[in-house]
DNA sequence: GTTGAGCGTT
């Protein structure tokens, strides 16, 4: 019972844990995760945050287009990535 | 040390 939301857009200075605060505060969020370049070991520049699915919808329309650290985020439904029926 | 549309690892 959980939704992943992916976030694009983010400032390189984004953590796991900014993402779990900004999205604590319009939903439960589970897990909160910040995907990072395996390359070079830097943050690509986006993530993903776990929460609630009855909560998921009202946290995208929430910081969907929003302010975060100074840049305006994209929050969706993440893709799955595992099988996606 | 840098960059700017996108969809991630156990």
């Amino acid at each position: 019972m959980a939704r992943t939301l992916y976030v694009g857009n983010l400032p390189w200075a984004t953590k796991a844990e900014d993402l779990a605060d900004a999205f604590s505060r319009y939903g439960e969020v589970l897990d909160s995760r910040i995907i990072t370049d395996k390359q070079t070991g830097r943050s690509r520049g986006f993530g993903f945050v776990e929460v609630k699915d009855e909560d998921a919808d009202e946290m995208i329309e929430a910081l969907n287009g929003s302010d975060f650290g100074g840049r305006v985020i994209t929050v969706n439904e993440a893709r799955a990535r595992e099988s996606q029926m």
